[in-house]
DNA sequence: TATAAGTGAGACAGATCTGTATCACTTAGG
DNA sequence: CCTAAGTGATACAGATCTGTCTCACTTATA
């Protein structure tokens, strides 16, 4: 069964299987026999296709990050207006956290666990971070005039990434759902004053 | 030197010295033998003080929190009006992520690191966000009518709590700003459809 | 002064961590 | 068939982790 093909095929099984223990148990607290022992591989398998445990957690984020990029396309591609598009990421969010395995952001507990911000997975998450903002701004762009695009889309950076954190602590349907009313607000403001 | 009264001011140093190292490390990535040395104690001092280190984790939170609520009697008690508070409040936040040893906010980190809710990490960190979500809305109570307190306050935790979080990843000038913006327009909002 | 609380230093146990090495095995491609 | 890539299993090294234990020492209090 297995060569050239499968070896890439057991790379990103190893790299889900960590995705799902990193998200459920953090970083530090998951070790590398752990993840081995539920991927079912041997260890020296996930040494030959990771340089190191921070290598591979960067993988897991860079593929996670894809993952998010691809889903985001879909959902703001469908919309037609700016506040749409912007209703749609809120609506995302509130479907996320109503999944039955929601254990926060990925991406957060990346930065609250690497705080040091020339660490490779801090830059990995922040990374992440700056393209949903960046996404945000491309958004507005359409329909916002230029000098209005970068207070507003870190306002509805910051509440999505607070309610992001809410959500975490039982806290997502309300944070979401004020969220969502405070940016279309926020939306509607701006666009009187057009 | 060391007796009774000094036990307690021992127990005390630890708390700070591990609070420091918890800020700038994590939880998992600071080991007891640091805090220990670092703190210029014995182990079993440490173990006489605190069962284990998630007794101290805890303690170290539960501490922390009870500063950061004198600080806030301070901050909302000296302003004037509700609006006034919330401003302070905001303010008070902005001069913490100007802070030259700012690391992002323990509790988000504690939480991050320790999911499970029933963690006695998790609820003392969750205990610590309901506070504040508690005082906002007693703030919020003396000026807006009863039936919008709630939500509202939902927003304005939702902002700090964003602004928090980009705060960590070097953007916690823009986004404190907007967000302190975007509290003022709410509150204005809700004062005037009063 | 005698007692007991509190401490520092360090050894120690047992587990776990990351990462490496070895060996037998399977299988795809020439 | 034969070679070489890829793998599983396992042992291993060296470090680090939490937590316990012992012993000598200091100091406040009775």
């Amino acid at each position: 069964m297995p060569l050239r093909a499968d070896a890439a095929e057991k790379r990103q099984h190893i790299v889900e299987m960590a995705y799902r223990l990193f998200k459920r148990d953090g970083f530090h607290a998951t070790g590398i026999d752990r993840i081995i022992a539920e991927a079912g591989v041997a260890k020296m398998t996930m040494y030959r296709h990771f340089p190191s445990k921070t290598g591979l957690i960067v993988d897991v984020l860079n593929w996670r990050a894809e993952r998010f990029r691809r889903q985001l396309d879909q959902i703001a591609g469908a919309a037609m207006t700016s506040g749409e598009k912007i209703a749609a990421i809120f609506d995302w969010h509130e479907r996320w956290f109503d999944s039955p395995d929601f254990h926060g952001c990925l991406f957060q507990h990346a930065l609250a666990e690497f705080g040091e911000p020339t660490h490779a997975v801090f830059e990995a998450a922040a990374r992440q971070k700056r393209d949903l903002q960046q996404r945000m701004r491309d958004v507005l762009a359409h329909s916002l005039p230029a000098d209005r695009v970068e207070a507003i889309a870190t306002t509805l950076s910051t509440l999505i990434e607070g309610a992001i954190f809410l959500a975490g602590i039982g806290q997502g349907k309300t944070a979401i759902i004020s969220a969502r009313k405070a940016a279309a607000d926020i939306l509607a403001s701006a666009g009187r004053s057009r």
